[in-house]
DNA sequence: GCTCATGTGGCAATAAATTAGCACGTGGTA
DNA sequence: TACCACGTGCTAATTTATTGCCACATGAGC
């Protein structure tokens, strides 16, 4: 029986890299490259692509010459799976201690307009919910 | 010039038992031990939690013969952190996305005083912003 | 069609992370 | 107090991750 390797137990290289591909959705080495904070040799960063399309956590589609890869799990799917645990680490499971904390974090950054948006998410919430 | 290791450049046992005691807050090595998925030795998670506090992530207290050991960096930091990256890597750093994909994800276990206290949040967030 | 720039594939070497063994210390308890 | 259970410190061995070389392929421009 093989183990599962959700995207939790990826190595460090192998997080930053995907991290990069879920950002831009699609990416060709050089571009994961250009995006990668201390960046290796290109050659290292198509060796660690392989890997990881090997292990089924990417896909690659031909343009040209060159490779695009992409993520295998959708970015929502990604993305809620690292919400989940983000919140169970740091708020014990609290959407609401989430949610403030986000508030907290972008308060720089928030216009109004944002914050109606939100607010009507939750009044859509609150009405799928009854 | 030392070179600063973020929580984000962690390995992957590094960061699953930082997890553990931000989780806990605080926590001794057989504690850590308890809580990790997949674990090894008790001599192993030691050394790694001592690893750790080389590195300056942890701190220990004595309690009795046991140390106790927490994060340096609060909770609420490395939330915060952690949630600004997952904001850039999924949402492209928006915050009312991140709000969605947390009601989304949540759904299931939401009660209406959750959202409710949201709600207020988010009133709050507004009349500050002003 | 030939050549060059740029790509890929496989593989070997290195570096880093992880594991665990062994010796020793300490507090509780009979 | 003497022993035992359980803790720590240090260090070596192993496993895993990361890096980059070299050979070959392919499309674009001359």
């Amino acid at each position: 029986m093989v183990k599962k390797k959700p995207a939790e137990d990826l190595a460090r290289r192998e997080r930053q890299i995907m991290d990069v591909i879920h950002q831009s959705g699609e990416a060709t080495v050089g571009e994961v490259l250009d995006q990668l904070a201390d960046p290796p040799s290109y050659s290292s960063v198509r060796t660690m692509i392989r890997l990881l399309e090997s292990k089924g956590l990417l896909s690659h589609r031909q343009d040209g010459k060159r490779y695009v890869y992409k993520a295998i799990q959708s970015r929502e799917a990604a993305s809620k799976s690292a919400l989940r645990k983000l919140m169970d680490v740091f708020f014990a499971g609290s959407a609401t201690d989430a949610v403030a904390a986000i508030l907290d974090v972008s308060s720089e950054s928030l216009e109004p307009g944002d914050l109606d948006r939100m607010a009507k998410l939750i009044r859509q919430a609150k009405a799928e919910g009854k």
